[in-house]
DNA sequence: GCGCCCTGTTGGCACCGTGTCAATAAGCGC
DNA sequence: GCGCTTATTGACACGGTGCCAACAGGGCGC
């Protein structure tokens, strides 16, 4: 009568376990905040001796780090087949495309964001900067702003500036329940159409008083 | 030749040591992130035994909690002067004033704001959805939007998403110095001011179609 | 002025979570 | 089956936190 099915010890690949025990953390940490999951919770749920979190993501932190990066990287998949139509058209299909993406990963997604930093951490900082940099990129192109070489930081800046409203707008939305998703959407193509039309050409315009015209 | 002219030791009233602590934490906090700050730090940063901060403030979250508050509590002061105009002067001042303020203090608020919550606990959530409130009320009354009793839950929630903007753009602006105050100035108006005219009309007219007209 | 008592203040204790490392055994090749 | 590589473990030390009984500052009554 072989009671022991399972080893009380199985080896993986570097590369499974690892991802295992990623796996289980980034559930963990979505749906409690950094302090309340320790690592003997995340080994636990994996399965594994404690020690082995930390032989693989080194510190607590860089796991949190590497969560962190699993929650805000959105699918990529599409939003390359939406550019056609006129200005509104694109700013509707991408606010549409945003608020699609974010509502199916709503409680990861609340987790990361709203997780802005652990308390001011640099580095969290760092890797949610760097998603915010993708996403505004993204949506330069979206909305047809690729030239303007010599503004393209002002417009990033602008652009990121709009994420903190899409952001906290859907947070109203997902987290709060106090808008439907209807007014969100309102709101932010609205908005944004806005910046685009009268924000953005009027700064393009009052960067160069040096050049007057010629 | 007494050179003990301090005693080790020195009574205060509980509401001044109180208050010299969490002076003290607000420093500290204010220029370190959640974690790299201890208790031991606060305690020698005030001339104190660590055990006095658990002994006025309990925890070590607590502290924090109180610390927040005080960051994120703008001085109500003016704000009172200001309703004359139309609404693009009014709009145009709420923006003045708030660019004021947060540039005043702007380490300790921006320490604030982006300690979102040292990894999404719930009660620092609480503390600065606090603040959103009743900056959002302060900014209802700004534009004029007092009335409107029925809808008041969905103009808050709009104005709390615009308060949104308003900490990111802000941060672009002192933290990465990516835009100018003058573009800060003008995103925040121009949208501000679609918002009222645009989106909220809309929003007011959506909620009730099952009474048409009359 | 001298003591007493109230209470602000201290130091040390026990506990928990983290990071590290040598020891262990799983599973593949022979 | 044997041995070797290495994934995995358990125990150790350390630092931070919360708690508590003991201490002493300084105002009060005498």
């Amino acid at each position: 009568m072989s009671v022991e099915t399972a080893p009380r010890r199985r080896r993986l690949e570097p590369d499974a376990r690892r991802g295992q025990i990623l796996a289980c953390a980034v559930r963990l940490f979505g749906e409690r905040p950094y302090a309340d999951v320790s690592t003997t919770d995340v080994a636990r749920e994996a399965g594994v001796a404690r020690g082995l979190v930390n032989h693989y993501f080194g510190a607590k932190k860089d796991l949190y780090l590497e969560v962190v990066r699993v929650m805000v990287t959105i699918p990529e998949v599409a939003l390359e087949r939406l550019p056609k139509g006129d200005l509104r058209t694109r700013v509707d299909a991408s606010v549409t495309w945003f608020l699609d993406v974010v509502s199916r990963h709503s409680t990861s997604w609340l987790a990361a964001v709203t997780a802005r930093g652990m308390g001011g951490d640099a580095d969290v900082e760092r890797v949610l900067a760097e998603a915010e940099e993708v996403a505004a990129d993204r949506m330069l192109v979206a909305v047809g702003l690729t030239g303007e070489a010599q503004h393209r930081e002002d417009l990033r800046g602008m652009v990121r500036a709009y994420g903190g409203l899409a952001t906290s707008t859907a947070r109203e939305w997902l987290q709060r329940g106090a808008l439907t998703r209807d007014q969100v959407h309102l709101l932010l193509t609205t908005t944004l159409l806005t910046i685009v039309e009268q924000v953005i050409p009027q700064v393009l315009a009052d960067r160069e008083p040096t050049r007057p015209e010629r």
